[in-house]
DNA sequence: CCAAAAGTGTTGCGTATACACCCATGT
DNA sequence: ACATGGGTGTATACGCAACACTTTTGG
């Protein structure tokens, strides 16, 4: 781009990050959102956000965001792109770039869900949002389903020790479809990347169902690397 | 994101595009860098970018900046993400958003190129770049395998008519492999989007092989639905 | 008649899918 | 004893990859 004296002629922007949270209750893939408690659009539920500063960049500005709004550090967390329609804040012109976050979903307290006005919406159910948020979210969605399938990022979402049930519930709630359970042990058993324990959760069967923890140099791995997952 | 007060207390940020511009001349896979004529780095090679103003979108500024620089219109455009890390241009903190486009190399003429200095390189033999060209440059490749690899976007690079040679040697100039004739012949024309047309192209060979055209409509099907191409 | 690229089918293999029964245990 | 979810194997279908020879024609 252009010269320094060149610079000086061209507008400025206010930049902004907003952060689709996904989180996973071992049941369905859920998405946070905050109730804005101030205009424009008092209310309306809306991304997390926050305004980018001159002395960081937009990357971390999303990871400060995060970790003012959850209290978490070293949230995973992937761009998904710049949202810069003209119109799309009626509050100014504001260009977002927006960020999707994986999160284990008892990592977000009770505490921070009231400090925020915080609230877990299942993803096919997700509220009216302002500005287009819902264009944000759905890329978002899509893009955790491409990645998914090739990377293993999905378990950033689990809790340290899981079910297959609760890795299988995953991924059908990432996908909308639901998966066979003997299809789909075996092709997750047969990358590796799962340690058996000796221990069983026992809350939602007599039998019990024992938990897993994944090998996590095999995990890093294939993050890096990628497989076909699904 | 906040109210309207409180936007004016955020700083701005001068926003740029760059167009990581493909083409393919029926051998190679080829991107288009220009020349800077000024400081900063004089003398090296770069992307096509320039700056959003005030009143246009981001991405009408990406189609802009096309236009200006390669006189083309309705250019296949995608957009890959954006750069804002603090230091990427030494000339003052600059956002950039990238974007690639695909366009039919015999459409940039020989005047476009001198009047800004551009050149054609190879994909996997591009010049030392400006800033963090060199990455958007890697990601755009990427993505561009990834979207080829569904939809049928790869035939905004060819002219109207081609030979399935050199539709072969598109694929394989973009994933940087070889693929199997006739493996490739039939999964594509199964795809039934070829119509083959009763005209030969005899400079490359004595027999000649025929030209295809796409079929418009099922091309358009697929370029929303995706396939698996590849 | 020869060189050079075009065009064209078959087979084997591995991966994905479909499918159903027994196991362990708390009540 | 029984109800509930956990855990496991096999048979089939399909798509992908490997592979080589004949055709055309300009020189």
């Amino acid at each position: 781009m252009s010269s320094i004296i060149q610079y000086k002629h061209h507008d400025r922007f206010l930049l902004a990050v907003d952060c689709i949270i996904f989180g996973f209750d071992g049941e369905r893939l859920k998405a946070l959102f905050i109730k804005r408690g101030f205009e424009p659009e008092i209310g309306k539920w809306s991304l997390m956000g926050g305004f980018v500063n001159r002395q960081e960049s937009v990357e971390a500005a999303a990871a400060r965001v995060l970790q003012q709004l959850t209290g978490l550090d070293n949230i995973y967390m992937e761009q998904i792109g710049c949202f810069g329609d003209v119109d799309r804040d009626p509050g100014g012109r504001v260009i977002s770039v927006a960020y999707f976050a994986l999160i284990n979903i008892a990592d977000y307290t009770e505490n921070m869900m009231q400090e925020h006005n915080a609230k877990w919406f299942t993803i096919d159910k997700i509220p009216q949002l302002v500005f287009d948020h819902k264009k944000m979210v759905l890329l978002a969605k899509e893009r955790l389903q491409q990645k998914v399938a090739n990377h293993p990022i999905g378990f950033e979402l689990l809790p340290e020790k899981f079910t297959l049930r609760q890795l299988q519930n995953l991924y059908e709630a990432i996908y909308g479809n639901e998966l066979d359970k003997r299809n789909f042990t075996r092709k997750i058993l047969s990358l590796d990347i799962l340690h058996k324990l000796n221990e069983k959760e026992k809350a939602s069967s007599r039998k019990g169902s024992y938990y897993f923890v994944f090998d996590e140099k095999r995990y890093k791995k294939l993050e890096t690397e990628g497989v076909k997952f699904i």
